[in-house]
DNA sequence: AGCACGCCGACT
DNA sequence: GTCGGCGTGCTC
């Protein structure tokens, strides 16, 4: 076909592709999947060929400015890769491509396809593999399989790219793959300067490397040949990105090793529930490599010891601390609460004091002598009096960490105690009691316990999330680990499916219940949520329009796309924005998405009100 | 997303 | 009488 017209996608939200005139010099270099420089509107935007034709609706074609690249930006596997991710994510060609190219080809920069072209690969490509899950820790034995698994890809000349959810992870097992393979291993992502991440990803583009580690944007890497596709601690929500366009890793992997006929291998020691459907419905090979930690937790029944909320260590758990401590044994006690109170109020007005930004009840930080937002890090010094009445009777109240901290140093005045939480920025040593929020998560490879005590089990699971299940199920299998004797669990709920299924050893049960339950509040995986979340500065508009936004969407209900009432936000206010979502719920992404396009196109576009999709939040 | 165009309120 | 607020439409 005559390359005289390109179509051109833009990196913004709005349908595509646009038509532009190919100059005859031109037409002997432009191909698909290459940058051009285009003038749109009354600016310049660097955009994609994604197509050519000969004739166009539009009358009048302006030229292409100038043509960046060389050798496409995207190569075939790209563009699909591009095609799938706008459609299951519901954002423009554009804006997908922008996503997956790396920072700094995102600007008006020409690129010459770095040392070498492509090498014609043998598209010998296996035959559909058959994914793996294999749940295990990262342990000696854990590694070693995942190893086994990796050397024969690397043998036969194929590339392999293994995902980890932080950079730190991420940079350790670089060496330690590059220590057991004596291969060159190269690190992938957005957090590496852009010059240095363009030049590497030109290498990994050119083939010259093909053995890449990085954190999720990682799963963008143009590794040639791929044929394995690692990713370490699935369920880790590391792996979705929190800004539009809101992907996860994981849906990715799964893309490109479809496009690709790579193999994908998850390793985890509690996956995903949604991965172990997924595992179920296609018949992923299934791989348990978990150690027998049987007879290691114990389940404290709040219920029968005189629930009094001032007492966060309850009276077994206090005798079995001394006991630990006489042996010399170090104890980790979780508890996912920071600060020292986690609330002030006026006794006098009765006002408790909120985050002004956020309207969230803030906890005092004893080591920080203030009160802080623990969403927008506003921060505050306790006021002598009450700013509403004045009034001089200001109480604080509830258990943080810190708390919990003095209360361990008055009941063992001779032990040594280390607190952990977001403000840690190296691996406790020392101390006999160590205790930690969530924040402790990554020292743990790093730490043994003798005994681990989990002291608000109940906590994890009132967050409303539907995963939250998932994620004390991914906790307390981690935990169990780092305990080497006993791992103890507070609760008031001493029969819950998660705390037997761990203290059983038996995932299995976790999963069939957890599934189940999900199954029948129709959520993921049975059925995708797409989440329209509606935010802005003044509270009333958003209001309003979430309102008129529902009316238009439940006009466009189907049996197989529910249109749920509005509702506010998890955070209904932040930073000053007041959020409002609507849920819609259906298994067909494309049909959501055709709606919430049609609607955004036919509300009025009402000032400084951002709206935003996400799928499968 | 930007940006220009266009229609109604408080100012040199 | 205008400056400028924002609501609306368009970008090949």
């Amino acid at each position: 076909m005559p390359r005289t017209i390109a179509e051109i996608v833009v990196p913004l939200p709005i349908e595509g592709p646009f038509d532009y005139a190919v100059s005859p010099e031109m037409a002997e270099s432009i191909a698909e999947g290459q940058r051009v420089y285009v003038p749109f509107g009354n600016r310049s935007l660097v955009g994609f060929v994604v197509g050519f034709k000969t004739q166009s609706v539009s009358k009048v074609l302006k030229p292409i400015s100038q043509v960046l690249d060389i050798i496409p930006s995207l190569d075939q596997n790209a563009m699909t890769l591009a095609r799938d991710f706008s459609c299951y994510y519901g954002c423009s060609l554009g804006e997908a491509i922008e996503t997956i190219l790396p920072a700094a080809l995102r600007k008006k920069v020409r690129w010459d396809g770095g040392v070498a072209a492509p090498v014609p690969f043998s598209l010998k490509k296996q035959e559909s593999p058959r994914h793996v899950v294999c749940q295990e820790f990262l342990d000696e034995r854990g590694w070693g399989w995942l190893c086994e698994r990796i050397g024969p890809a690397l043998k036969d000349g194929r590339g392999v790219l293994v995902l980890a959810p932080e950079v730190l992870q991420a940079q350790k097992i670089k060496l330690r793959l590059e220590k057991d393979f004596r291969a060159e291993v190269v690190l992938l992502g957005r957090r590496l300067p852009a010059k240095t991440e363009l030049e590497v990803w030109a290498k990994v583009k050119s083939g010259e490397k093909k053995f890449v580690v990085g954190t999720r944007s990682a799963v963008f890497s143009p590794v040639q040949n791929l044929g394995l596709i690692v990713v370490i601690e699935e369920e880790n929500r590391s792996f979705k990105q929190e800004q539009t366009p809101f992907y996860h890793a994981r849906d990715i992997v799964m893309m490109r090793a479809r496009i690709e006929g790579a193999q994908a291998v998850f390793s985890s020691c509690a996956p995903s529930a949604e991965l172990m459907h997924e595992a179920r419905c296609r018949d992923f090979e299934r791989i348990s490599l978990l150690p027998d930690f049987q007879g290691r937790m114990q389940i404290i029944d709040l219920s029968n010891y005189r629930p009094n909320r001032k007492r966060i260590l309850s009276y077994p758990v206090q005798t079995r601390i001394q006991e630990v401590l006489k042996e010399r044994g170090r104890l980790l006690l979780y508890y996912n609460r920071l600060g020292f109170y986690t609330a002030t109020r006026c006794g006098g007005c009765g006002e408790a004091f909120r985050c002004q930004r956020c309207d969230i009840v803030v906890p005092y930080l004893f080591e920080r002598k203030s009160m802080v937002c623990p969403l927008c890090g506003w921060t505050a010094p306790l006021p002598d009096v009450c700013p509403q009445c004045q009034g001089k009777y200001l109480r604080s109240w509830g258990i943080g960490h810190e708390k919990v901290e003095s209360e361990c140093a008055r009941i063992f005045p001779e032990a040594r105690i280390v607190r952990v939480d977001k403000d840690t920025n190296r691996i406790p040593s020392g101390g006999d009691i160590v205790v930690a929020t969530q924040a402790v998560w990554r020292y743990l490879d790093e730490l043994n316990f003798h005994t681990v005590v989990v002291l608000d089990f109940d906590a994890e699971l009132s967050r409303p999330d539907f995963r939250c299940g998932q994620q004390a199920f991914t906790l307390l299998t981690r935990l169990h680990k780092s305990a080497e004797h006993q791992l103890i669990v507070q609760t008031h709920q001493p029969d819950n499916y998660i705390l037997t299924a761990v203290r059983d050893g038996d995932s299995e049960a976790f999963y069939k219940k957890e599934l189940k339950l999900r199954q029948e509040s129709g959520l993921p995986p049975f059925r995708h949520l797409v989440e329209v979340t509606l935010r802005g500065l003044m509270e009333e508009a958003v209001r309003e329009h979430i309102q008129i936004l529902y009316e238009k969407l439940r006009a466009g209900q189907e049996p197989d796309l529910e249109v749920l009432a509005p509702q506010p936000d998890f955070h209904p206010k932040l930073r000053d924005q007041y959020r409002f979502m609507i849920m819609l719920k259906t298994s067909s992404l494309e049909k959501a998405h055709a709606l919430i396009r049609g609607v955004q196109k036919a509300m009025k576009r009402r000032s400084r009100l951002i709206l935003t999709v996400q799928v499968d939040p």
